[in-house]
RNA sequence: GGGCAAGUGGCGGAAUUGGUAUACGCGACGGACUCAAAAUCCGUUAUCAGCAAUGAUGUGAGGGUUCAAGUCCCUCCUUGCCCACCA
């Protein structure tokens, strides 16, 4: 005869995600299990990680990172009875696929042909529960019609704009550069030891106007729940000074400077002016004796770029250009000087310098002995800075009838003046500039403009939307700062469509961050033939919940809600932030703590993992189990086994409890079991609304811990642990999708653990009858008792005083005071 | 140079916001099962002293507030990230 223990070693399957995972992926997919209702009754919930850019490489680990996060948050509202939509899409255009291209001749189009089907293999790979029906694609025409229409409704709102300017160039690229894409002096995308440091160009380009919306971008930041680290990034960038701008005559011309100063209260001790190499103005006013000087210092310093000249140290250099400005208020002249310290970049490339509360002005005044000025009654140098702190502390001095009066009621005052004399005005600067979108590269949505010999830039009509990008043979930029669409006549040359005469097509194509600025709308509707979006149906799931993402603190994010309050404006949506939360999470490192590398060869490929046996479950559970969300992680090679017992350890108890007969469990240990169920529930619901997702699964590894040692008083099946195994798979679901709906089923559930199936807590179970009181002497532990929860103070502090240990430390001492906190603890302060 | 965040066992980390420091996991050690190993299950695991009960010490360093401090305040050190001649 074959015993039970046999039995059950026969029949029992041990967990296997190779089984398992593959045939639910399948099993989704048929059912629709993920596809969200946009005009379903529920209430809605929005949860997505950032862009994915595709390339040849797969995804890697840092991928299986951000997705993971948004798509247990996805799946926990899912659970919860939202109608949860995990958007699922690829940010295609860009450069890697088009230096891919020239270097293989395979064009952009036909490798995201290839690659993109990979992705979709290995996103359900990883069982992330994308809306696969309404996939989104920049560099498909239907998407960038209306990328290009952006573009056209900024033309008409007169917020895009051609401009020849100064431009940062990236000789690898062969392309110019937005502000926020130098990093550290490097292209974002060259910034390796041996790339080049970029360069400035004067290149004729399109910008938006994303600074007339500097001021409302910068309201709004206190109000958004996002990590305080990216609300800063975004601030700082913005950059805000209150001020005046100030014109300085120049002497014996016609010519004014402007400068920008935040201290303007401080324009007494103005001594002498600086401009920037750059300035226009220049060249106009040197001075014949000083012009080989000053055009030497200028092609020096116009070699270097900002960021070159800042590592060159801090000493300052300049030249003096000859010419005199004449002070607006005291009528003194101002020698007028070129230094790189001051920034063509910020403000208007020009300053008055006040050596005598300045700290770079005071450095260049004592190295080319020039006059300084205090203008506070200490008649010492004190930086700016500190009186801006404290402007009723700090007396003026040397300011003719200001002297006397305190910084912050003089401040007023002098602007005044200014104005009144009309050479000043209050002004608010931003650092951030325009944003240039022009790139001189092919593989991108075309700028829908024509230029015409007569007519100038004309817009492309709406209705010839979209203009196609043509495909080519040879994607090398033309060579002559144009992209390779300079070379592809058919289509380059066009009727104007204003007067019908001769005309080229725009060749420069979209920055791909316009791509991504408005894609989180274009989810909503993707395939909308006749407009961007409805309005109607963005209104109703305006703004995404939840966003998430290890990059782009400044400029995706920037420019995303930058497109969005325009599209508000337009009407288009109504709720001028995009993203209602925003987690700034971690990346995971190498266990050196450097960045993984395919050339370092210390990668961790996911799909290695997932194929080793180990199933994506337990590697989903690891990533978001090792470390809080927001903190670099280091990759344990131990830390994927480990989830992948506990995995195991919760399916052997189900499989255990589906071979366990039918009985009574008693009362005391149903109540146990009980209390652990609900506890858990209470902790992971908590934990996971408040991202703290490694506590949350803490909390169903204790649950499983606990339930085996109560198993161990017998296992049955009965409601009391049917309860306790639906909901403890219940709340794994969303990290272990796979698993989790395995046994749901297996627990007898008809229906997808996917939908609608997150426990509730009843609070009545969480209650014990006796709770455990620590007893404190002068704050130190001595002792504990088991008391009735609801037991009076008097009882407690006697039965505490009884204690044994405590008493032999209260013995011969006066209890001066005794803290009684109800459940917790007694404390006797004793003397 | 400026700003922000953080320093807790051998390691990753937890602590309901002032109330038993080290939950959960990894690693290590011991036991059960096994001819044996793997897997699994059950224990132990901050340090020092002690057979033990227990005591002392302990959250980067030093000081303070409090009956009580990882948590609050001050000074300092270290690390990471972001910004950096921003007028």
């Amino acid at each position: 005869m074959i015993d039970q223990e046999q039995t059950k070693g026969i029949t029992m399957q041990r967990y296997n995600p190779k089984d398992i995972e593959p045939k639910w992926q399948a099993a989704w997919d048929k059912d629709g299990t993920y596809v969200a209702d946009l005009r379903s009754d529920k209430p809605k919930y929005m949860a997505m990680s950032m862009f994915n850019y595709p390339s040849g490489a797969g995804i890697h680990i840092g991928h299986a990172m951000n997705y993971t996060i948004s798509d247990v948050k996805a799946r926990f509202k899912r659970q919860s009875g939202y109608e949860s939509y995990h958007p699922v899409g690829w940010d295609a255009f860009g450069l890697p696929a088009e230096n891919f291209a020239i270097k293989s001749g395979v064009s952009p189009q036909a490798s995201m042909a290839k690659i993109i089907p990979d992705y979709h293999r290995q996103y359900k790979a990883m069982g992330w529960s994308n809306d696969w029906t309404k996939e989104i694609a920049t560099h498909q025409p239907e998407y960038y019609k209306w990328t290009q229409w952006i573009f056209s409704q900024m033309y008409r709102n007169g917020l895009a704009y051609q401009d020849a300017r100064m431009q940062w160039w990236c000789t690898k690229c062969q392309t110019v550069l937005a502000n926020e894409q130098v990093i550290d002096g490097k292209c974002w995308r060259h910034d390796g030891a041996d790339d080049p440091i970029v360069e400035k160009r004067e290149v004729k380009q399109w910008f938006f106007r994303i600074t007339e919306y500097a001021d409302e971008l910068l309201e709004a930041i206190d109000g958004l729940d996002w990590s305080d680290s990216v609300k800063l990034a975004q601030k700082n960038w913005i950059g805000k000074s209150v001020g005046a701008e100030v014109d300085f005559a120049i002497k014996d011309t016609d010519h004014t400077v402007k400068v920008f100063t935040t201290a303007h209260d401080t324009i007494y001790g103005a001594t002498f002016m600086v401009l920037a190499p750059e300035h226009e103005l220049l060249e106009k006013i040197v001075a014949h004796e000083q012009i080989e000087a000053v055009q030497d210092y200028v092609a020096q310093a116009l070699k270097k770029t900002e960021v070159q000249r800042q590592q060159e140290g801090k000493e300052k250099t300049g030249v003096f250009t000859g010419a005199y400005a004449v002070h607006p208020l005291t009528g003194k002249t101002m020698p007028i000087w070129v230094a790189d310290y001051v920034l063509a970049s910020y403000g208007t490339g020009a300053i008055m310098a006040v050596p005598g509360e300045d700290e770079r002005d005071y450095e260049f005044a004592r190295k080319f002995g020039l006059d300084i000025v205090f203008t506070t009654e200490e008649q010492t140098f004190i930086p700016y800075a500190d009186i801006k702190e404290a402007p009723r502390k700090f007396v003026m001095s040397n300011s003719a009838e200001f002297d006397g009066m305190d910084f912050e009621s003089a401040r007023p005052k002098i602007l005044a003046k200014l104005e009144q004399a009309g050479v000043g005005v209050s002004k608010v600067n931003y650092k951030m500039r325009d944003w240039s979108v022009s790139r001189q590269r092919y593989w991108g949505a075309p700028i829908p403009v024509i230029h015409c010999q007569e007519c100038g830039p004309v817009l492309v009509e709406d209705d010839q939307l979209p203009v196609v990008l043509p495909e080519l043979d040879d994607f090398q930029p033309s060579g002559d700062g144009r992209s390779a669409l300079a070379r592809a006549t058919d289509w380059l040359i066009v009727d104007c469509p204003r007067c019908g005469g001769k005309a080229e097509r725009e060749t420069d194509t979209l920055d791909t961050y316009i791509c991504s600025s408005w894609y989180m709308w274009r989810y909503l509707d993707p395939h909308n033939a006749e407009r961007i979006f409805d309005p109607e149906l963005a209104k109703r799931w305006e703004p995404v919940d939840f966003y998430n993402g290890a990059d782009h603190a400044t400029a995706h994010l920037l420019y995303a809600r930058f497109v969005t309050r325009f599209l508000t404006k337009q009407g288009l949506l109504s709720n001028p932030e995009p993203f209602k939360q925003f987690l700034f999470n971690g990346k995971v490192t190498a266990s050196d703590g450097t960045m993984f590398s395919k050339s370092k060869g210390n990668g961790v490929d996911p799909l290695d993992i997932i194929g080793q046996g180990y199933g994506a479950d337990a590697l989903r559970m690891y990533l978001m189990f090792a470390a809080p969300l927001e903190i670099w992680a280091k990759w344990d090679p131990q830390g994927v086994p480990g989830t992948f017992r506990f995995l195991s350890r919760v399916w052997t108890l189900v499989q255990e409890y589906l071979e366990a007969p039918v009985a009574e469990t008693a009362e005391a240990d149903a109540r146990d079991i009980r209390r652990v169920t609900h506890a858990m529930v209470k902790k992971a619901t908590h934990d996971i609304e408040r991202n703290q997702y490694n506590t949350a699964i803490s909390a169903t590894m204790a649950a499983t811990n606990n339930l085996y040692k109560l198993k161990a008083n017998g296992l049955a099946r009965n409601t009391v642990w049917q309860e306790a195994l639906d909901k403890l798979v219940a709340c794994i679901a969303p990290f272990a999708p796979h698993a989790a709906e395995e046994m749901w089923r297996q627990l007898g559930h008809g229906t997808t653990v996917h939908r609608d199936s997150w426990p509730s807590w009843d609070e009545a179970a969480l209650r014990t009858d006796e709770v455990t009181i620590v007893i404190q002497v002068n704050g130190k532990v001595r002792g504990q008792i088991e008391s009735p929860a609801e037991a009076e103070e008097a009882i407690v502090v006697a039965t505490a005083k009884a204690e044994a240990n405590v008493a032999t430390h209260l013995e011969g001492k006066q209890i001066v005071k005794t803290i009684y906190v109800p459940g917790k603890l007694v404390n006797f302060a004793v003397r």
